[in-house]
DNA sequence: TTTTATAAATTGGTTAACCAAATTATGCGG
DNA sequence: CCGCATAATTTGGTTAACCAATTTATAAAA
């Protein structure tokens, strides 16, 4: 079997239901800020969930810094104090998933200022690498063949040059949702390889010369077509 | 026993080793999108590593949109592109912890996002929402205590009226450590509450009249000191 | 009473056995 | 050789038992 579409784990209902849980208890016990949860055996006993689930809840809340679990010792409110706790949680809890055009609208706020980043900071290695990652593209663009991947690659490789590591750290994440939107919303099936490949080039030139005013508009102009598919996407 | 200060597991080693012998397996069995990874038992059998270990990995790269997990039926390469797979790989291995300069210029860029958005999008609910927190903010700044949670909540609630989910997402990411960050280093300590319900409320009048020009610039405003003490810190 | 050494209990992490769903293999009938 | 029902296998997910480090309780010694 070869998967085609994107499936979704729908564990998402139990891991905010485990989620409100740990909100109620934290606010019924009045624990504060640094203070010791319930072992993970006893709240997959009193919340009548497996401690697998437990466990998985307690992660995604340490990745948003709310918890943090030391082995053998137990896991820890953060020191973010009561209120703050109580109004992330809400929000994680209302989270949703992401649409194109919050992806996309995204991208652009954050490749505008990666470019602009990585023209003042880039390193010799990072140039070398975004040239490596140009010319890749250009290859592959010329010959015909789909060049989404190269494209993207181009772009994280100006990120990694912009020295901020959030930043990059952003791009990563989104950079596999935008590569599925785009082949299927057929973004870049056009003969759109050829513009594409010069306005790459002259980002690139931009980021070599260090001129970061002239780099972001480069990439304004690379974004153009890209910003108003967007807001045609949209109402699909 | 109290959590003072932060701890990180140092798991993080062994799933780049996964990782890493992941990305070889792919390239030395020239795995194509689509295509399924051997089971979880086999990769634990053969990496040498509890399997537990691989399906944490597994689920980090999920995270990062390289690999879909089906239940009973396996683990997929997404339908990106080995090329793509490989550079985004090599990002994610390289990645670093995201430190204080570039946690504040990340929420900078975002916030400056948001607050635009936020005058041009926002519902009566949303306006509704933004001025309880800021009335929350202002009742626990002028009583003289620590009102950093208060402030924080006031600008993730603009990140929510902006409408966009990945930006929303986002903030919620660095809130955390950004709050950790500003108590280590004293940012908010000084008698800038009272300066800072002035600019939390005119960044609320603005969004009220929906006036995304003026938003911006009052939240420009907002962050002009903390601008400077960001880039100060960076020494540290 | 205080201090310290020792043992019992608790903790997150790990391992292995088990489960149900999905896939694949098998073999019968045509 | 093909079609299809059935059995065997494989899969990610779940559960429970186990582990080593930590914490707490206990009590002996000062």
């Amino acid at each position: 079997m070869k998967l085609e579409g994107l499936a979704v784990n729908d564990n998402k209902g139990i891991q905010n239901s485990i989620i409100s849980k740990i909100k109620e208890l934290i606010n019924y016990k009045n624990l504060e800020p640094g203070d010791k949860l319930p072992s993970e055996r006893m709240l997959s006993d009193k919340f009548n969930v497996s401690r697998s689930n437990v466990r998985e809840t307690i992660q995604k809340l340490e990745f948003y810094g709310i918890l943090k679990s030391i082995p053998q010792s137990g896991t820890f409110i953060a020191n973010i104090g009561a209120v703050a706790i109580n109004g992330m949680v809400d929000d994680i809890l209302r989270l949703e998933d992401p649409d194109f055009k919050s992806l996309v609208e995204t991208r652009i706020l954050l490749e505008l200022k990666t470019v602009k980043l990585a023209s003042l900071r880039r390193s010799e290695d990072d140039l070398k690498n975004i040239k490596e990652a140009l010319d890749a593209y250009e290859s592959k663009a010329l010959s015909g063949e789909d060049a989404v991947q190269e494209d993207l690659l181009f772009h994280l490789a100006i990120a990694k040059a912009s020295g901020n590591s959030t930043i990059n750290t952003f791009m990563l994440t989104i950079t596999p949702q935008i590569i599925i939107d785009f082949e299927k919303y057929h973004v870049c099936d056009k003969n759109q390889a050829v513009i594409g490949i010069k306005e790459h080039t002259e980002i690139y030139e931009a980021i070599k010369e260090q001129n970061p005013k002239l780099a972001k508009q480069k990439m304004k102009d690379h974004f153009s077509v890209l910003y108003q598919y967007c807001y045609k996407v949209e109402s699909v």
